[in-house]
DNA sequence: CTGATTTAATTCACATGTTAAGTAATTAAA
DNA sequence: TTTAATTACTTAACATGTGAATTAAATCAG
């Protein structure tokens, strides 16, 4: 052993504390609107009449399939989302209600500000600049490594 | 709506696949191994005789604690780790077994190359430097915003 | 020293992550 | 066109995330 890297230098580490610091952030508010971040995401990536198949849904909010099939069955129970024909009938396509939307509206105006405070508060070039290296170390290792 | 950012360019979303792009290089290997990467981020954090009390290994491997009481459970059941006596009794530490501690070096001579081809593939100035990134992030989002 | 408060873990209940297996619809091959 | 292979999703089983309530031990106030 004593080669390990000091734990708050792996990088693994690091992901999973800055991302908890960073959902920490929003979490209290979506709870309030009655649901959970991961939801929060779900309703996010339809919003605005957008209407997508389990699979893009589940790739776009990062959510596993199993997860996003209960999730969908929750959200379509409390009248949050919908199903819309398919041509292919093994998708289930899927879009917000009219009250999916307003929740939306509503919650999207307050996310709104505190995501431009973490802006203010890290700086607005770190954070772009965050971003974009978060997605090249994705893209580089999901080529070859 | 149409405010919000492109999902890609959220920095929560980015988080989130960046951290499971670089989970994907290990879960295999620690999988081979019986672990879990939870678990494994427990056994590291005892590697080497260390021996620490439910509170501080929580928050060192970012696991909160109702998950830890369980993952201790799994873990002892397994022989991997024990208790020690303590002397505050509300407490509770643990440390690895000697099988623990076999356990975890032949999986970390694995893992540390996989750490390597990472810093190889990715640039180890910008690994680093990303890592650092990172932890600032954490400090401002904790101090106030 | 006794009772109130605080602290460290655990337990509970439910949501999600994760892998594997199963089902139904579509497509491809013979 | 009938069957085999593929695709999209669901279900199952177990591990973990998450917040709230509970228990046991230590500390504090009077």
């Amino acid at each position: 052993m004593a080669d390990a890297p000091r734990y708050d230098d792996s990088l693994t580490i690091a992901l999973l504390r800055a991302r908890e610091a960073v959902t920490a952030q929003f979490r209290d508010h979506v709870a309030a609107g009655g649901l959970t971040l991961t939801q929060w995401r779900v309703i996010r990536a339809l919003a605005g009449g957008t209407e997508l198949d389990t699979t893009t849904l589940a790739h776009r909010c990062v959510i596993l399939a199993p997860s996003l099939t209960r999730i969908i069955k929750t959200l379509e129970g409390r009248g949050l989302i919908e199903k819309v024909p398919a041509r292919d009938r093994r998708q289930r396509v899927v879009r917000l209600t009219a009250d999916g939307e307003a929740m939306f509206t509503e919650m999207w105006a307050v996310s709104k500000t505190k995501y431009a405070a973490i802006e203010a508060a890290f700086g607005r070039a770190e954070m772009h600049n965050l971003v974009e290296t978060l997605n090249r170390l994705r893209a580089v290792l999901e080529e070859d490594v």
